[in-house]
DNA sequence: GTTATTGCAAAGGTTTTGCATCTAA
DNA sequence: TTAGATGCAAAACCTTTGCAATAAC
């Protein structure tokens, strides 16, 4: 284990929340443990098979990790307009994923869920930044 | 509506399984309509905004298609090995999910339920082409 | 005629990789 | 000493975009 290694796992460690390589890579370097991007993104793959950190996909192109370590497994919701995710739990669903799964003699792997949801009534009017764009572009096609 | 996006349109209606822009792209090549794959992209994402096709992310780098068109809801399940997909579809998941949205007083946009398997059971011996890679990764990291 | 769509090539953004160098055990 | 990690720059990869030409209505 390198120091880079230790600076990362540190990193990953003291986060609360969900972040990107690249954010990663920028919080080392401000923090003066600067960590070349491509070895940032060489130790995320390896925390994450060491489940250290997790990773998720919320089909926004980029990949968005998070801390793994003494935190309970959870699933998502994304904001559509603000990109605010919040986290939520629920055993029901767990279980029937499993049920699913065995019903077809597979073996679950992983599994992710995430609900895209807009939070139109959880945030303050005008902190979703990116409705107005999204209404225009729906208008504009004359589709939806 | 012009020609090449009635082609994509054809194409798309015409497939039952999952595809990407570079396969219809091919596709349309190979039957003599060859769209160019920057317009293949352009109108997949209208079609996609008229659900015509639905997208999916699968966590492998690529977006897959589908028809959505004359086809109910389904959840996927992914095979880790071979990368095939099989569809579900759990209304009693569908409403938990709702449920959820709505005791947070949020709208739901979309959602994306994704398992992850080994569909061993399924496939006959032999026929998941990643399985022994994906092994040999495992222990080689001396993690897993 | 006006507006939207196409094709091409170029750029975009994220992630991976080759290779020489360096580090940890 | 030796396998593995690092940094850099370059490449890979999928996707989007500028722009001039074209097609639809």
């Amino acid at each position: 284990m390198t120091g880079q290694r230790r600076t990362m796992v540190r990193a990953a460690m003291a986060q609360s929340g969900h972040f990107t390589a690249e954010e990663m890579h920028r919080w080392l370097s401000r923090d003066g443990e600067p960590v070349s991007l491509a070895t940032v993104y060489r130790g995320l793959a390896v925390l994450e098979e060491a489940a250290v950190v997790e990773g998720h996909d919320f089909a926004d192109g980029t990949r968005r990790y998070e801390r793994a370590v003494d935190r309970e497994h959870h699933d998502h919701m994304v904001c559509v307009d603000c990109r605010a995710v919040i986290e939520f739990t629920n055993d029901r669903i767990e279980e029937l994923q499993q049920q699913v799964v065995d019903d077809h003699g597979f073996t679950m792997q992983d599994h992710s869920l995430t609900l895209f949801v807009e939070c139109k009534a959880w945030h303050a009017e005008g902190s979703c930044s990116r409705r107005e764009e999204r209404e225009a572009r729906r208008k504009a096609s004359g589709i939806g």
